[in-house]
DNA sequence: CCATAATGTGTAGTGTGCTACAGAATGGGG
DNA sequence: CCCCATTCTGTAGCACACTACACATTATGG
């Protein structure tokens, strides 16, 4: 490949990762962006605001509303008013969707282990340090 | 912030880039694929065909033709078959693209600059050695 | 030379990201 | 207590990424 730069190379990278990623999640009729969902989900015992997962996903509120609306119709979801502060909408997983939590952050490993092959603990810890000096150059 | 997975860190950098160059470029009528196009056609001296620009944006055909059609709407880029092989479509730049062409490379090189501040360079190699291998295992 | 493969482009439909605007519920200060 | 700010959610419209399908043109092999 010829010289690019970072940004760029991060970008092809992150566009590679999606498309694996998704293919390997056509089974469970799931996204990666929605495996996501589930996994936090799942680590939060199955139930979550909405604002809760647009912050953990770091991403803004319509596009949250999009992936809960996708994942409601496909029936990994089912959400409802919070009672007590009727601005919030809690989601919560179908017991369809809590059985697959546990393959989703297997599936999560996995990914990282093939992202990650042939590199060093040492080169890990580099990396996450360095883009996390990136990521926060960019706030 | 929270332990995150490098992939995920990765598309946190990625969209955080997109946000800011797409607010930056806001002023030119341009968005950072734009950009890269306008930055491309420039370097190869004015034009090329679609299918070379598909190549160098690692991309499908399709997203190609929906940047290069709007590129067009708002007057950057200007279209023809090749009277040589009527399946190629040459893409060239109009001559207001061209005057802001030399720009969007300082406007790439500034925001690499942003990016990687306070990082060696060591640490720069270092990193696009990391980010090429992490690329090749997802081939 | 002609049938078939390969190549380049286009369209349809979907998912995920954004901004800008709007509405409902809650909280707080005068 | 009521007005106003804050918070949470929703909709509209856009950009860009994908797959699947279709069509035209060119290249190739029998």
């Amino acid at each position: 490949m010829k010289h690019k730069d970072i940004g760029y190379l991060i970008k092809n990278i992150n566009d590679k990762l999606k498309i694996n990623a998704d293919a390997d999640l056509k089974h469970y009729n799931l996204t990666l962006a929605q495996s996501r969902v589930l996994a936090f989900l799942d680590k939060q015992g199955g139930s979550a605001t909405q604002k809760e997962l647009e912050i953990y996903l770091e991403v803004s509120h319509p596009t949250v509303v999009g992936i809960v609306r996708r994942m409601e119709q496909n029936g990994h979801l089912r959400c409802h008013m919070d009672m007590n502060d009727k601005r919030n909408k809690i989601i919560e997983l179908t017991e369809q969707a809590k059985v697959i939590g546990a393959e989703m952050e297997q599936r999560v490993l996995a990914n990282e282990r093939k992202l990650l092959a042939s590199f060093s603990q040492e080169d890990i810890q580099k990396l996450m340090q360095m883009l996390l000096k990136m990521y926060n150059n960019l706030e």
